[in-house]
DNA sequence: CCATAAACGCTAGCGCTGCTAGAGTTCGGG
DNA sequence: CCCGAACTCTAGCAGCGCTAGCGTTTATGG
């Protein structure tokens, strides 16, 4: 009982370690970079313990998205709970989430660019993904008259995901990034 | 004279046979389908021909994305000019949009999605892009008060593209799609 | 305490990728 | 008719994700 137990938690020890590995070199090189031989060499195993954890590279990249949907959480839980007002409190979520994709770009990809192999949009979605998308639908709220929640946090979610990745994908310039974001903010909240 | 203009009309029906070909077999089968093999072997040429043409494979991608371009600002202008009114002109737009993106994913990918050596936020960027642009600047022009167009554009452009990359990618489900998109019209017009 | 079996991580290799060096062939110009 | 340039091919490189199968280590039952 206690040898298994002790094997179990070197394992996941192990798992956790292949994990952050993963994201320390997308973070530093992005996602291009990460290779299973790379990996392996960096947590200093054979590429075959790799697949004795994770059933491919996807599965991986779907660990490190997971990682990241909590950080973003907190991220914008926090931007929430310090306004003072609804208002500032949509424009805080909003300039928290635009900054968490600026800070983590190859995070933000695996999260929600990359294709993956996680469940997103049902009950069996990662409970830290929806507690990110329960932090943008408590700024949303406020401004949700009639309209579905859920529906409206979406679409909201969605402009925010499009400002972001068109910019970063070089089809929108940078300069007018803050002025787009308010031009949105001020027609969503009417 | 006569002789090096034909040689360069068959290397230029070539170079279009390469960019039908890669185009055809992304829209099949996706750009993970296009290899350089499988993409010389359908134009019945040897690999290396495909790098006298382009610099990598990138680049026939880049030529693909605007050909899209193309197709597309087509697409948007007929959607704008059989509309009676600005309301159902941009709605119009919004719909065809959507529409394009459903059934060209591979060619909508990249265009918007993934990383092509193309300029596009600036005066080079290809004329079939901005045409595209254009097309949706139009349809805005209506709401636009007075914001900047071309930022309220920009911001337009970006909500349509979270909606459909965050639907296709699985993160939004398929269902409230039209609930969302005239969510979102409802709030930009106003 | 030892033999056995299972768990484990390794080396080596498969079929693929984008890309390129260099050989061989074709063809227009003098 | 021959030469040189233009052109296309075969063959191969380094690297990819992934896995079969071997050898070692380790925990267990007699």
């Amino acid at each position: 009982m206690s040898i298994q137990s002790r094997r179990e938690r070197e394992r996941a020890e192990r798992e956790k370690l292949i994990i952050t590995a993963a994201r320390e070199l997308a973070e530093a090189e992005g996602w291009e970079a990460v290779t299973t031989r790379r990996l392996a060499e960096r947590v200093e195993y054979s590429q075959p313990v790799l697949y004795s954890h994770f059933k491919g590279k996807d599965a991986i990249m779907a660990a490190v998205a997971v990682e990241g949907c909590a950080d973003l959480a907190v991220d914008l839980r926090a931007a929430r709970t310090a306004a003072p007002d609804a208002r500032r409190a949509i424009a805080g979520v909003s300039a928290a989430y635009m900054a968490f994709a600026d800070r983590h770009p190859a995070l933000y990809d695996v999260m929600f660019s990359q294709i993956v192999p996680l469940p997103f949009a049902t009950p069996e979605a990662p409970p830290a993904l929806q507690a990110a998308f329960g932090e943008l639908a408590e700024a949303v709220r406020p401004y949700s008259g009639g309209d579905s929640l859920g529906a409206l946090t979406e679409t909201f979610w969605a402009a925010l995901h499009g400002l972001v990745t068109l910019m970063r994908g070089g089809r929108l310039p940078r300069e007018h990034h803050e002025l787009r974001l308010s031009l949105f903010l001020a027609r969503f909240t009417g």
